[in-house]
DNA sequence: AATGAATGAGCATTCATTCAT
DNA sequence: GATGAATGAATGCTCATTCAT
C-alpha cells in the first residue's frame, strides 16, 4: 500500500463517523480536518472533493457490513439457517462496532434522495444487491423444499428489509437498542412462518 | 387568524416540501426566500430563526398525518378493522397529497439524532405517540377479545412502525410506490395473525 | 439613485483603479474590501460575483472616456478639426483624471483575448466603436470635399486606433508621458496628409 | 547540454504559450505540470519559483523575435530597405509560427506594469533596445542620405513601434490578421516619407 | 535530478442573522 | 410588520511552495 493510498484509507476511517452521523450536507471540510489531523490541501491531494471523499466512505461502510454478513452466513447449512444468521447480525448490531450514527444505507437514502444522485445511487445499489440476496435465499429455500412453495420471495425480501432498516431507525431515534432486537424478533417469526 | 398568524403558517406551508427534500442543513434561507417570495427580514420578523421555521414545519407536517389518521381510524367499528385502517392509509399513500420528499418523521429522524436535538426531540415524541396508538388499539383489542392474549403489543406496534417506515424509505429511495404496499400487505398478513 | 445604486456605483468607482492596474485575475476579493472598505458579504449583496463588478467597471471606464470625447469632438466645426481634437484628447491624457493603470480598453484586450470572453466582448465592442467613429469622420470629411476622395477611411481608422493604444502602453510601460505625445504628434501629421 | 539545461529548456518551450495567453497571474502550477508533463517537484527543481520560469520564458521569447529580425535584416542593402524588411515581419506575423497569444512583449508590458517589476523590467529593455534599433536606421540612413535631414528619428521609431504594438492588439482582440497588415503598410508609408 | 505528498495562506462565494428605515 | 442592505464567520476549493525520500 502507497502513501497515498495509506492517506486515503486513513481520512476514509477518520471521516467515516462524521459523514454517518452529521450526513453529507451537515459535514464541513473543517470538520474533516479536525477529525483527520490533516490539512484541507492533504484531503484535496488525495481526493478530488468533498464528493469523492463521501462516496468512498461509503463503500468503505458498505464493506464493512458486506463482510460481516458474509463471514456469518458462509456457516450455515440450510436457507433458512442463512435467513435466521442474517437477522442474527442485526439482532447483535451494537456489538460488531460499526461506524456509528445508525445503519449507513439508511442515513445515504433519506439524505440523498432529493439531492445527491450519485450518493443515491450507491445506496439504491446497495438495497437492490441486498434484496436480490434475501430474494436468492428464499427461492433457493423453495427449491430445496425448506420453504412453502406458496411464499413469495420478493415480498418477503422487501418486508425483511424494510423491518430491519426501520427497526435501526427506531433504535437510533430513541436510543433503544432493544427496538431493533424486538423487530428482529417479529422478522425470525416470519421466517419460521416460511416452512 | 392575524396578519402575523397567516403569514407565519403561509411560510410554513411554503416551506414544508423544501425542509423535507433537502433536509434541514441543506435548506437555506435563501431557499426560503425563494420558496415564499418573502425577504429575509420577513422571514425573521415571523420566526426567530430557522429553527423555528423548522420546528413549526415539522408540527404542520404532523398535523397533516394525525388528521389523515383519525380521519380513517374513526369510521372503523372493530379494533382489528381500525389497524386495517391504519395500514390502508400507507397503501394509499401517494393519495393524499402529503408533503414531497418521503416521510417527515422519518426523514427528521435520521438527520437529526445526532445533529439536532430539538427536532430530535420532536421526532421522538411523533413516534412515541405513534407506538403508544398502536399498542392502545391492540390492548384494547385483546380485552374485547378480537386478539389472543398471548400477543405481545408493543412489539407488535414497534415491528408496524418499523417495517412501514422502512418501507416508505425503500419506495421513496427506489422509486418504486408498489414497495410500500408490498410492505403493507405484509402488515396486513401480521394483523390477521394477532386472532 | 437608491441606496443599493449608491453602493454599486460606490463599488465601482472604488475598485476601477484596482481592476485596471493589477488585471481581473490580479484583483482578490480582499483587495476589493480593502479598497472598498466594505464586506465581502456586502459585494456580494451587490453584484451577482467579481465578474459583474469587473463588466461593471469596464462600463464605468469606458463612459468616462466616452463623455470626453463628446465633450471635446462636438466643439469642433469640420472634420479635420474634429479629428484633431480627437487625438488632443490623447496629448493631454494626463490631464484627464481617468482610472490610474493605462487605457482600460487596452489592458482588457490584452488580458481577456485568451482568457475572459465576456471581457473580450466589452472590449471588442469598445474598439469597433471606436473604430466606426473615426471611420464616419474620415468619410464624411471626404464626402465634405475635406480630405482627399483617395484616403482609405478603413486604414486610417485602424491605424490611428493602433498607433493611439501603442502609444499609451510605451508611455505607461516607460513611464513617459511624452511617448504618447509623441505619437500623438504623428498622428496629427497624418491627418493633415488626408487633405 | 546538460539534463538539467534540457529539462529547463523543456519547460520554458512548454510553458512559452501558457504565459502568453493566460498571463503571468492566470497561469498555474497546475497548468505548468500540465502542459509540461513534469511535477511540481521537478519544475522547483530546475527553477527557483515561478518567477523564473516566467523571466526565462519572456527571454525565449525575445529571442525568438530577435532572431528574426536579425535574419531578415541582414540581407538587406540600404538602411530604407532595412525598415522596410522589420515591417515585413509584421506583414507576414502569422507566417512565423511564434508563441501563441499574441505579441509577448505587449502582453508582458501590460501585464506588469503596476504589478511585477521584474517583468517589467524586461519588457522596458526589450523596447528600448527595439527602439534604439529603429533609432539607429534611421540616423545612419539619415547620414547615409536615404532619408531627410530633418526627419526625427527618435519620434519615428516611437511611432514605428507604438503603431506595430497597436496593430497586433487590434488583431488579437477582434482576431482579424489583415488589421496588422493594414497597420504595417500605413507604416511603409512612413517610411516613404522619410526620403 | 525527480517525485509524491504535504502545507497553510489565500481564493471566490454563501451562510444565518441583524437592524435602521 | 416588512424591507433592503449590511455583517462576519464559514463554506468548498486552489494556490505557490517545501521537503523527505
Amino acid at each position: 500500500m502507497s502513501k497515498a493510498e495509506k492517506t486515503k484509507a486513513f481520512i476514509i476511517e477518520k471521516t467515516a463517523a462524521l459523514f454517518n452521523e452529521k450526513g453529507y450536507a451537515g459535514t464541513s471540510l473543517n470538520d474533516m480536518t479536525e477529525a483527520t489531523g490533516l490539512t484541507k490541501g492533504s484531503i484535496y491531494g488525495n481526493f478530488a472533493n468533498k464528493d469523492e471523499v463521501a462516496l468512498a466512505v461509503f463503500d468503505h461502510n458498505l464493506q464493512k457490513i458486506n463482510r460481516i454478513v458474509k463471514e456469518n452466513i458462509d456457516t450455515s447449512a440450510t436457507y433458512k439457517e442463512q435467513l435466521l444468521a442474517y437477522t442474527d447480525i442485526y439482532y447483535n448490531f451494537s456489538k460488531y462496532s460499526l461506524t456509528p450514527g445508525g445503519c449507513p444505507i439508511l442515513n445515504t437514502a433519506v439524505e440523498s434522495d432529493d439531492t445527491h444522485p450519485a450518493l443515491r445511487q450507491k445506496a439504491t445499489e446497495a438495497i437492490l444487491n441486498w434484496k436480490s440476496n434475501i430474494k436468492k435465499l428464499v427461492t433457493k429455500g423453495i427449491a430445496a423444499k425448506e420453504f412453502d412453495s406458496s411464499v413469495d420471495a420478493e415480498q418477503f425480501a422487501i418486508t425483511f428489509i424494510a423491518a430491519i432498516e426501520g427497526g435501526i431507525m427506531l433504535s437510533s431515534l430513541l436510543n433503544k437498542p432493544d427496538h431493533l432486537k424486538t423487530v428482529v424478533k417479529s422478522v425470525k417469526k416470519m421466517i419460521e412462518e416460511l416452512s
